[in-house]
DNA sequence: CCGAATTAGTTTAAGGTTAAAGGAAATCGC
DNA sequence: GCGATTTCCTTTAACCTTAAACTAATTCGG
């Protein structure tokens, strides 16, 4: 993805021309992160196509279950995992198909369903897993560890930005950070 | 989304221990870009559909137009947009249908179409343009102007160490990046 | 108790996404 | 010229995604 441009100059001393220098180095840095994400997720999504038959949806649900192994609901896993609710039936259903993972149904509460691996799942996953992480690690390979800690704790404060700014505008979801994202 | 989780531990000093724990730093570095990325576009989309009734990608692809006021062709638009061809017929119908963009088919090539915006979609997409920057302000509004900075720089290396792993391995697609992501 | 509100999950309609297969026009090599 | 190749685009099937409407079970207030 991309968009937007915004032809203005910067070093103005006026309030407007100092919020319009703003937006560029905002956009700038959003536009790059974008782009960032992008180029990783891709590779990602291809490579788990060509190695594992698998999409980035199903892997990133085996890897929330593999996190509870008494298993999830299915409401708790649409949260953990960013969809929508109406996301996660489908997509349980078909890695139910697959073999590898199982629902079951709450005896004290009919409308619940607890889902978890099976333990093909979780054999499967576990190769998985072991492969995304070596990935991800060839992927970022170019940046020093500093650089790389850097980065993080600055992500830090880019995730409390938006939170800050998100924050009660209808956002009833607020979404929890991935186990390893803390 | 999010994913993975790895229970390793750190400070050991053999050649294997050591890259786990490289692992774990580089994965956690990726997640919380990802975390980042899907707050903030999940904030434009919705703020698109609200305040606009479009979408993303139709904002992405006006964008691209508004950037090339001779019109463009569809499969470079596909390669700006950094999305699959197939993606972007459909897209361009039904902004047609809205009015906001129009086909011409190349006399020269009759393979070949041009899109553009249309006055209608450029006045459109004007205000949209706007509000996007705006919004993106307002999101990244609590990090200092350094550290976004910084951010950006860094973003770079990681821009760098993505492509050079990705390079030749079936990458026909090299992306371009958005314009103002230089 | 029992009606109202809440909660868990599903379904639906519309759209976005991809890889792969295919059609049609232009170009290349001889 | 003309067959092979390449290029531009479209179509298809499968999947992911969302918001919104809906069903069913539970809980809450009197």
């Amino acid at each position: 993805m991309s968009f937007t441009r915004l032809r203005d100059h910067v070093d103005a001393e006026s309030k407007v021309d100092e919020d319009l220098s703003n937006h560029r180095v905002e956009l700038r840095l959003w536009l790059r992160l974008l782009t960032c994400a992008n180029l990783i997720e891709a590779e990602i999504r291809k490579r788990l196509r060509e190695k594992f038959g698998t999409t980035l949806p199903r892997f990133d649900l085996m890897a929330q279950l593999e996190r509870a192994p008494d298993g999830i609901l299915l409401g708790e896993l649409s949260r953990r995992m960013m969809v929508s609710n109406g996301n996660v039936p489908g997509l349980v259903e078909r890695l139910v198909q697959e073999g590898l993972i199982e629902r079951q149904v709450s005896e004290r509460d009919r409308r619940a369903a607890l889902v978890r691996l099976t333990d093909h799942g979780a054999t499967v996953f576990a190769e998985m897993a072991k492969a995304h992480s070596d990935w991800v690690a060839e992927l970022l390979a170019g940046l020093p560890a500093n650089d790389q800690k850097a980065l993080w704790s600055r992500l830090g404060e880019v995730k409390l930005s938006v939170r800050a700014a998100t924050e009660g505008d209808g956002d009833a979801m607020t979404q929890p950070d991935p186990e390893e994202d803390r």
